[in-house]
DNA sequence: CATGAATGAGCTTTCATTCAT
DNA sequence: AATGAATGAAAGCTCATTCAT
């Protein structure tokens, strides 16, 4: 990597450490040079402003999201399997997102917190984020509603908000609430699904 | 009500509403002091310090969170139903709780986003507030375990989350999505409760 | 005067000094602070930005050098001489002029200096003031046209230059060049008259 | 041309032009380098500071203010013309200086701009240039009081003063005002030199 | 010959806060 | 009971300049 490419990767983690701790306006420019042992002037070299290193860090962190050069990612998930119990493919799903949080739980944290309060990280959320992961959701949905009689109050929304209600308040929460049980992801995927699919009741 | 509680009120609202909509750090006392239209010097008489502000949104907000003087508020709930199906009081105690998001959702919305950066603010959660979140919700799991056959692996840990999870997405994320498809807080209940109970779907 | 008039004013002076001295763009509001023997903060209370402080200053130095409350003013001295010779008017009018300008020095230099170089004072200056110069020195000039015969090549627009070039050459160059040769404003004016009218020779 | 020696007046044509436009202390290296199409650090290399290269602006624009290379030039117009009539002498020489400001006409607003704020150039200006203005200026007024019975209070000083008031108005504001009567160099010169020795009024 | 990378010092501006009235 | 006047400290950002390559 060029020393250049270097200092910019610095720059951006160091930002991200910070932001995640502190909440975007309550982090400094000043700040951020100091961890990552630069002057502030270079930060501005390299960024131009301070909004536009947010920006940076929400629409790479997106990207990422819907990336699927990996086989595991959504899209291919769901081609993979199209064949197989919509069930079991809900479940591969949700344990590579929960892998997904564990890698990037700094960046989503980022993005996630901003999204409540600022206006431009809220906006790109809504109207480029959010319509592709409700779409995501629908795939899903139909493929489970073709295979399984379901709850006839049950649709779309109320899934997605149950399906995402979970896994956000994995990734907003967990870090807070600093509760010790660990749970690896393959079985957290599991307990979700389960819930998901068929309460906490036993059948 | 005497005059200085209602500027002390005026002030403490506008407040809520700047923070829930930029956050507490890009808030100023300039901009409280506009919208309550009395002087900046005013703020500091009744609150002294701005972070004094936040934290008496966010002590007031958490009191009425656990607060009983209603009926139906949640200590009541469980004493009053101790024998009743479990579900049904959970039925109740989720439609109460979706109430009181909605009256408070504003309040709501600072304490949480806050939590996420604000070192006092998610000390005084993790150590004040969760601890009793867990204890209800224990008290609750235990009383549904008494009654129903659970499924080997539940436990109180995940239970919890799946319940809270899908309640916190609809304080904080709701508004943000705007999603115009709106139910009323019944039926939302129902539905979380049939969720829980038996998963999406048709027994 | 009221304490804050009294800061105001000061503000305003030494930031009329450091300007005309420096220029707007050297000129920094810690000096203007240091010099005010106030904090930066109270500028910025009272002009809002370093832009408007200079914009107060053009503007209300514009709105002198139109002023008639004195009966001496330029509209003044045009109504009051009507019938008078136009060559007394215009001695009696340069007088005046002059007068001002020694009076408002330090003013006038900073607009005429940041009308070469600061597109917003450049075009009030066009806009607002030179079209309203023009229409007096019209005037001006239709009176003596009315009263003696003039070069045939001579018109408004070349009339205007020579008038007006003499005197702005007096506001900009005089300090600078400190020719320790000083007139006063009367004879001065006596002088500039003249060679409008018959030029350096002896008729 | 070599390449450097391109690059070098590259970067100087830049800077006059910003320079003239929006003054020197508006004007960044970051922008000059932008517009000449090479790095900040090339102007370092060729001109070491910012103040230098103002510096070899004013400079060079100064000495050709005084260069006699061509026949034409000041010095030799007076030499060349000794034995005739002086008004026919001011009237080559204000028409020679009149093409003069309009070849080098944004070095020219440079040097005068700055000339107001910057206490190096106008320093230069006072002690070098002026006085050999003041110098010619003399030497023009004497060959005309040789030939002329003058008025009997008119002096150097102001027949100076009034000669360069005019051609100084012209340089500095002509373009500001933007009046669209476009007069030719011959015109204008004919015109000023008219007024010089006999006011506007017809003889 | 030219520049990419970096910066210390300075800029304008905003902030939470104080205090005399 | 409320505020006008003022500010020290810190914010984001730009500047002229250096230097290794």
């Amino acid at each position: 990597m060029k020393k250049s490419e270097k200092t910019k990767k610095k720059i951006l983690n160091e930002t991200i450490n910070l932001i995640a701790k502190k909440g975007y306006a309550s982090t400094s420019t000043r700040e951020i040079a100091k961890k990552a042992e630069i002057s502030e002037a270079t930060i501005f070299k390299y960024y131009q402003s301070k909004e536009n290193l947010l920006k940076t860090i929400v629409m790479e962190t997106m990207e990422k999201l819907f990336e699927s050069s990996s086989e595991e990612r959504i899209p291919n998930v769901l081609k993979n399997n199209k064949n197989k119990d919509p069930e079991m493919i809900l479940r591969s799903l949700i344990k590579e997102r929960l892998n997904f949080f564990t890698v990037h739980n700094k960046e989503l944290k980022v993005v996630f917190q901003e999204m409540l309060i600022n206006k431009n990280v809220k906006n790109y959320f809504k109207e480029e984020i959010w319509p592709r992961m409700v779409e995501i959701s629908n795939q899903i949905f139909d493929q489970i509603k073709a295979e399984y009689e379901l709850k006839t109050e049950m649709d779309n929304y109320i899934f997605r908000k149950s399906l995402f209600g979970m896994l956000f308040f994995t990734i907003l929460f967990e870090e807070i609430l600093e509760e010790n049980q660990t749970i690896d992801n393959k079985k957290q995927a599991d307990l979700v699904t389960n819930i998901i699919f068929s309460g906490i009741k036993k059948m």
